[in-house]
DNA sequence: CAATATGTTCAATTTGAATTGAACGCTGAA
DNA sequence: TTCAGCGTTCAATTCAAATTGAACATATTG
């Protein structure tokens, strides 16, 4: 089973996201979109991936939230279609930076309510919350440029 | 329950490493490492943490391989002890460029397996293959340079 | 040597999240 | 108005991973 190179991309695709802490099916959902290119309903998702219909309609919208996937409506259907973004990687990173930022304010707020005591261990926090803060802007910088260089090259 | 700040921050901790794909228990023995500074032994962790003495010591070797706990033998003490590295958050982030730097890899191959029909959907499974391997340079270039600046202010 | 203190391993259990499937609601067509 | 097609929701189920706890191995002490 599973000789099928196509098959084999999407499974990898679902591993990927789910080491990242997304359902596998966001992920071979995603693989799929790519290797379509074009709008593809919730119906041919389904069938595609042997999926329910409730999952391939939960995940869809989790990845269009993250700007991962969009949302178009095809002309004579009245079906909802997704497609992958052109680079739905940059977007990963976008969460990525986001997810940081607020992780690192999570780890100050906690930080702050230390009691005089620990003033050392409030300096050890607020030093590794700052690291999660500088990447955050670095990886923000980084998919800027990323996406300038996409925009140039179309 | 759970007023008390210390445990605050060290259950953030937990939750964090468990989006990254890490046991929740990893966290919280990061943060409490990085609470106490110093050096702490695997009974220590099992009795602050109240976790298995099992989990303590699979879950410490597992940080320490990933370089984010160092171990450490304490004088007088025939206990294993571990610490937390000054800055566990560059060897989190050298560990994702290495993990971004294996998946461009993975995809590759599978897009290189892809039939001649497939020629689009190559085309765009490489695209997204190539962002994430020149995302692990620069990040492997930033986690350098941070490592400068920690070395500077010292 | 016996007794104690330690770390590791692994099968069993627990826990939490992903996934399903059925019920529901909305919309447009006839 | 009814019907068919579609997306959403959510309770129940399934599944995978984390966690425990007991058995074990090794080293140290007296």
């Amino acid at each position: 089973m599973n000789r099928d190179p196509i098959d084999h991309f999407i499974e990898q695709m679902g591993f990927m996201t789910q080491e990242d802490g997304l359902p596998r099916i966001a992920g071979q959902i995603l693989g799929y979109l790519i290797v379509e290119g074009e709008p593809r309903t919730l119906a041919e998702i389904t069938e595609a991936l042997r999926i329910s219909k409730g999952s391939a309609s939960t995940n869809c919208r989790q990845l269009a939230d993250k700007g991962i996937l969009t949302r178009v409506a095809v002309r004579g259907s009245r079906a909802d279609s997704y497609m992958a973004v052109t680079n739905p990687a940059e977007d990963m990173l976008a969460g990525m930076a986001a997810r940081f930022r607020q992780r690192a304010r999570t780890m100050e707020d906690a930080a702050s309510d230390f009691p005089a005591a620990y003033d050392g261990a409030r300096d050890r926090v607020s030093q590794f919350a700052n690291f999660f803060r500088t990447s955050a802007e670095f990886l923000d910088e980084w998919t800027k440029r990323a996406q300038r260089q996409t925009a140039d090259s179309e």
